[in-house]
DNA sequence: AATACGGGGAC
DNA sequence: GTCCCAGTATT
């Protein structure tokens, strides 16, 4: 892999990428300020996460969170749940945490070098290259998924862009052009080439303004670039669910801080085991986990969902509260909710796909009364 | 060096 | 269905 180029190559190639980003760079909302925190929120969203996406996340967590010292100061609570479905919760956790330190240990102000982002809950190599080239100036060259894929092209280099960490050339190929007078504009422009035009299927080369620096499109072999290591496939498991109801109430729980979904409040379950059935393993898994004997009802809903390494199959019932004081094992908190409150918390999107069923097949299996009352 | 960690857009 | 996205933390 030949990967040096000229002074004047380089020259040329860093005002070409520059011309053309300012030309035709998409207005995003994260382009028209210069606020570092704004900044820095977008680049935590925008982790593993598409444009489109993320844009009304963005705004909606501006405009709740307008400042370093309102995102400090609010309960985590409040922050999980503008951030319900963004997935990835450990961003927003570490986020809300960098905040109050900064607050508390900083006055309230961001740090511009580098090495002091780095330093920061959730702050890794591209944020911290990111947030101190474009917000203050910084000549840190950001690696992401794009540049991995635009430079993977240029240089026909077959290090695998999906191996953790890619070795480090891809950091010193990006080191290599980045502009040091404008390292903000040549970072975005880098990630905006590959996001729009050297697309990971059919670039668009031709519109390409380094093209004629590009090994891969001088041999004719874009589709063979970037090398990525195979997947493995998913393994998949089978949930149950249930949704208790007593009294016109509904019992949900909390999942702890750490790991998958933490934070975030579902109904309770768990897998199904083999020999056992939907019903049965939705009875057991509520008197494991909250202590509870119910009825298990009707099915109302079969959800399947994707996470990022299992697949899973929901069976959710609704369930009868018959006996029992709720002592949880395994969620760390717990709440008897009328339906109308369940709009208050953050919740996974595989649950969030069933809330609507809940009131109507409740009324439509055991009557619109008040359902079954308890000796509690 | 591998693995855990969400959800959805685009095909 | 599959691929992959402005990655980071943990083991």
């Amino acid at each position: 892999m030949k990967r040096e180029l000229t002074p004047d190559q380089l020259r040329d190639f860093r005002k070409r990428l520059l011309d053309w980003y300012r030309r035709h760079r998409r207005i995003l909302p994260w382009r028209r300020t210069r606020d570092p925190y704004a900044i820095w929120v977008s680049e935590v969203m925008l982790q593993q996460t598409q444009v489109k996406t993320v844009i009304p996340y963005y705004r909606r967590f501006l405009g709740r969170f307008p400042d370093l010292a309102a995102l400090a100061h609010a309960p985590l609570q409040e922050v999980l749940k503008v951030w319900e479905g963004l997935g990835y919760y450990t961003r927003v956790r570490n986020l809300h945490r960098a905040a109050q330190r900064l607050v508390r240990e900083n006055g309230g102000a961001l740090p511009a070098a580098y090495e002091q982002w780095k330093q920061l809950p959730g702050v890794g190599e591209y944020i911290a290259a990111a947030i101190s080239s474009i917000a203050f100036q910084q000549p840190c060259a950001v690696v992401d998924g794009n540049v991995k894929r635009v430079l993977s092209r240029l240089f026909l280099c077959d290090e695998p862009v999906n191996r953790s960490p890619s070795s480090g050339v891809f950091g010193s190929l990006a080191d290599q052009l980045l502009d040091r007078d404008k390292p903000g504009d040549h970072n975005q422009a880098m990630m905006e080439l590959g996001a729009t035009v050297c697309r990971p299927r059919r670039p668009l080369c031709p519109r390409c303004p380094v093209r004629g620096y590009c090994r891969a499109f001088r041999e004719g072999v874009q589709g063979r670039y970037p090398v990525r290591l195979a997947r493995t496939a998913l393994p998949e498991v089978s949930v149950a669910v249930g949704v208790v109801h007593r009294e016109g109430r509904v019992l949900i729980t909390q999942r702890r801080e750490k790991g998958l979904l933490g934070g975030l409040w579902e109904f309770p379950g768990g897998k199904i085991q083999p020999n056992e059935s939907p019903a049965q393993a939705c009875r057991r898994e509520i008197h494991e986990e909250v202590g509870l004997v119910v009825e298990v009802g009707t099915r109302i809903a079969r959800i399947k969902h994707a996470y990022s390494h299992f697949k899973v199959m929901l069976q959710v019932f609704s369930c009868r509260y018959l006996r029992g004081k709720v002592r949880l094992k395994g969620p760390v908190n717990f709440q008897w909710v009328w339906p109308e409150e369940l709009e208050n918390y953050p919740f996974p999107a595989a649950n969030r796909k069933f809330l609507p069923l809940i009131q109507q097949s409740w009324e439509r299996f055991f009557g619109p009364d008040d359902g079954p009352g308890g000796d509690e």
